[in-house]
DNA sequence: ATAATAATGTGTCGCAATGACACTAGGTGT
DNA sequence: ACACCTAGTGTCATTGCGACACATTATTAT
């Protein structure tokens, strides 16, 4: 599926968009894959339309697919953006004119809403990969600040706020963290989603007691200072508490 | 704007309608606001479709206040659907055609999307309003089990489950009672959205503490046995309460 | 080597929240 | 007057949580 085939409008649907915010955590920070548009230099969000046989969730986890490589991602609605201005001065249709793609005017003039989604993704395994109106594709951390396609910076504040909620209901740590993982690591992706610090041994001591944890024998070298031990998720009890939601606000 | 225009669907975009689940909370149960469909005998939800000129939010305005008479109610969308044959065998459709009306094929037929948005109001206040495809508009009890139009019963089903989630993060006691109300009815809507028993003392204690109830002098009088006490929610510190959420899982 | 540094592992203490539960007070109907 | 039902209020033991201290282990500087 790494081919590029040229983008025919024929089989999309009108009005009609997704776009995917693909959520990785690498080097103790929470990153975003984007893309760099190839003319009007900015960045825009994985993105694209829906064919007319498919549901949203296979149109996400189609778009997903294309720009990381990796199948059935962990991917959920979390908004629809429908603002009737928001499509104007759709930089992407320039895009695309440079780009010498002949972009169906009739088809990208019209008035697009579109369904926010988010995925969670292991971020080593995630293969960035550009699409015809792009010149790269980067992960992006959270605190960087850049120039960014319509709207899809406050798509980007809903999807994190929506994460923040759904972190008590949601896989949210299986899915962004390696298989095995260190307590330190575990406690920085919750400090990055939530947004604030957490006492370190009332974090552990917390964790712990959920009882999700298989704390392994191995520790993590490598790095400077004390090893710390490796965790891993238990997933059968980890899906049993999910069901009721993790106890308590953090 | 109780007026009853024709349908004219070039007013409104292709493929994108909405569903409107609007719950009141009368008589100790929680109700949902159903259509009944004058031919094919089922309840649909109150739904509608997309104005060029409107966003999603206040397409919903507009349908839920044909529907209730009122205005600026509290709506959120909470999820879309998108199976490909969701809309297929339209009954609507049919139903349009028994009552003599001419519905456009050609926009009835396509493919529809449907933004599913919940509503919460005052049962009191509400003047249900048949639209032109139904015969009547009824409170109908969520333990009533009733034959519904396409996947609505799974919408409404989405619908509390988000209801039960959002429990602790949205205004739901607020918009959902009157301005005036007892320990005994909160507690109850709490029960019905959770779906189980809460204790009546514990109960009491946890709500009084999040310091968002005014206590009032008066008692709620006329029904047999002892008169409890009436409340009204302090909207100052109720609000502030929610922006960090209401602590705890029920 | 040895010490300084820095991060991790582990434990304690007190308060606040929670769940389980019992008694009292105020209404109705007989 | 009494039974009956519902509402108001209080207690107690346990748990959960925030704040905090000390020991351990790896790297790095001297």
């Amino acid at each position: 599926m790494t081919e590029t085939k040229p983008f025919n409008s024929t089989e999309y649907m009108n009005h009609i968009s997704l776009d995917c915010v693909i959520f990785g955590f690498n080097n103790n920070e929470l990153k975003v894959l984007l893309l760099h548009l190839k003319y009007s230099k900015e960045y825009a969000l994985p993105g694209g339309f829906l064919k007319y046989d498919e549901t949203l969730e296979q149109a996400a986890q189609r778009i997903v697919k294309e720009r990381t490589g990796l199948d059935k991602l962990f991917l959920k609605q979390f908004k629809v953006f429908s603002d009737p201005d928001r499509s104007k001065s759709n930089k992407a249709i320039f895009d695309a004119d440079m780009a010498g793609i002949k972009p169906d005017k009739s088809f990208f003039d019209k008035r697009f809403i579109s369904v926010g989604f988010y995925a969670l993704v292991d971020f080593r395994k995630v293969k960035p990969t550009p699409d015809l109106f792009s010149d790269h594709c980067d992960w992006v951390s959270l605190n960087t600040d850049v120039s960014m396609l319509l709207d899809h910076k406050l798509i980007i504040e809903n999807a994190i706020s929506t994460l923040r909620l759904q972190l008590s209901q949601q896989p949210i740590g299986l899915k962004l963290l390696p298989r095995k993982f260190t307590m330190p690591e575990l406690q920085t992706l919750y400090e990055t989603i939530l947004g604030r610090d957490l006492d370190r041994r009332n974090f552990q001591r917390k964790m712990l007691n959920y009882n999700i944890l298989d704390k392994l024998k191995e520790r993590k070298t490598g790095g400077a200072h004390k090893s710390p031990y490796l965790y891993s998720f238990n997933m059968e009890r980890y899906q049993k508490a999910l069901e009721d939601g993790l106890s308590g606000i953090w």
